[in-house]
DNA sequence: CGTACTCCTTCAAGTAACTTGAAGTTCAAG
DNA sequence: CTTGAACTTCAAGTTACTTGAAGGAGTACG
């Protein structure tokens, strides 16, 4: 439809893509965007496929892949016999670790609930006199009271 | 009871902590830890006040705080007037934030989870010579598809 | 006393993924 | 032609450590 190249500066590309300029020149200079040709001025002047190319590599960031699994996706992305398979298992083993991480914040909640529900009970209302938090803490046992007796 | 005050090396400092040696010297450069006393050889040695500050800082850094809360818990553990209430606000913010950051890997570990899901469903078995994945993946719509039509 | 071995020392640099700041240039508008 | 936003580069800061190199201290054994 469109024949004409549209052309965007790198404040343009970055309100498109919602990646920031800084963050725009950072990925240029570790290789996941190419170097991007310049004006006359000097300036970095970007097209539709640098559009395309950044938005993967946004939508792959938000999904929490690390900078070295987008470089990993993107040549998948790039190769002409690119393999969904090699992508699904990627993104398994993201999965994975995703998950790991939910079940240590899971326990971490709990914890600092009982935690804050512990001063609450014993504190709320002024300082604690009797707080034996920082004694509770210092020792090994596992982390505990807040304001206990 | 036990009136002799055990002398620590960092090595047994570290092991009775489960903080590693690297640690303990970064935290003494930081100022979490005081300026330990050396030996005449010149190594830190280590007694039980030590001990269990660095427990109290490890037991706030499992709980997820971060070094500059650990520091202010810290000198609320030793002020004389120490405040209860406001270890609670401390610990209630952060409670805050993890909970805010368990929204964001449900959120995250859903997204995830159909992402592999169309993957096995459209490709399982071998290279998928119709995976639209990067073209989805390059579109500025939310993302989606793995392999499917 | 020597030697072997582990543990200790400092200092510098590396890690992830950017962000921030300084000082100066280019572009578009009025 | 001047203003002001947006652009340029380069360096350093952020978080919380980890890793590596080169060498000294402490302890056990013969």
């Amino acid at each position: 439809m469109n024949l004409h190249v549209r052309v965007l500066t790198i404040g343009a590309l970055a309100k498109a893509t919602g990646v920031t300029t800084p963050t725009i020149r950072y990925y240029e200079e570790i290789g996941l965007l190419p170097p991007a040709p310049r004006t006359a001025g000097g300036q970095r002047s970007y097209d539709d496929d640098d559009l395309g190319r950044l938005t993967f590599i946004k939508q792959c960031r938000d999904f929490g892949f690390g900078i070295d699994q987008v470089r990993v996706l993107l040549d998948l992305s790039i190769s002409t016999k690119r393999d969904c398979v090699e992508t699904r298992d990627i993104a398994q083993v993201h999965l994975d670790e995703v998950r790991q991480k939910l079940a240590e914040m899971r326990l971490l909640e709990r914890r600092l609930e009982s935690f804050v529900t512990r001063c609450n009970v014993a504190c709320a209302g002024g300082p604690g006199q009797d707080c034996v938090i920082f004694k509770d803490m210092a020792a090994p046992a596992k982390a505990g009271g807040c304001c206990g007796s």
